[in-house]
DNA sequence: AGAGAGATGATCT
DNA sequence: GATCATCTCTCTA
């Protein structure tokens, strides 16, 4: 018997000007969007907002040609290397040059699910995406996608159509800057990266 | 459940 | 040469 056919993913396209906006008010109207590369994805229910006012964004330094994207205007994907065998996913905000933008740190995998385990090596659905890392191996994000558009393909991002629970916490993972409560999650979820602390 | 370590490479000092 | 917005494994409890 044939596997079950995914339900094809709905809702409206977010465009450009949602991103023109303070990180901090992105950050958490991305909980609850669902973001698809080439059709495999899901609803993001973690991530965390960065700016180059403080000492853990990559922007902080000022421009290199890793950041560059960054830097840019908003509505774009900036792709880095984390410790030299991960990729993660950050979308770019607010105006041109202010160099913010939310990383994705969790999504619940919903679309493409054999596309997603037969990347990660994993059966269990929990763990494919509940981390920065883990959702660039599942989605086949890599420096290729650096730069691209947000409302193009072979990018979806799809407005949420509920209003969500959403919590907010310390960032994780860092060394710097890490008591800023920039960190938001869709509450009670099973695929975040790490439970919010109340 | 939590701690520790190794993998692995671009970026920065 | 050290750092790093991570993940997975192994060890101890």
């Amino acid at each position: 018997m044939a596997p079950p056919k995914n339900p094809p993913a709905r809702g409206r396209a977010l465009t450009r000007s949602f991103f023109d906006r303070s990180v901090h008010t992105v950050a958490p109207d991305l909980i609850g969007a669902t973001f698809l590369v080439d059709g495999v994805g899901g609803v993001i229910v973690e991530v965390e907002a960065y700016h180059h006012t403080e000492p853990a964004a990559h922007s902080y330094g000022g421009r290199t040609p890793r950041n560059a994207v960054m830097f840019g205007p908003a509505g774009y994907v900036y792709v880095y290397r984390s410790y030299g065998i991960h990729w993660c996913v950050n979308f770019v905000c607010e105006q041109a040059g202010s160099a913010s933008a939310v990383l994705i740190r969790a999504i619940e995998p919903r679309y493409g699910l054999a596309a997603m385990r037969r990347r990660r090596g994993l059966a269990a659905d929990v763990a494919l995406c509940s981390g920065p890392g883990k959702l660039c191996e599942a989605l086949a994000i890599t420096d290729k996608l650096n730069g691209a558009a947000l409302d193009r393909a072979p990018i979806r991002l799809l407005a949420r159509e509920q209003e969500p629970d959403i919590v907010c916490g310390v960032r994780i993972g860092i060394t710097k800057a890490a008591e800023l409560p920039w960190r938001y999650g869709l509450k009670g979820s099973r695929f975040l990266s790490k439970p919010f602390r109340d």
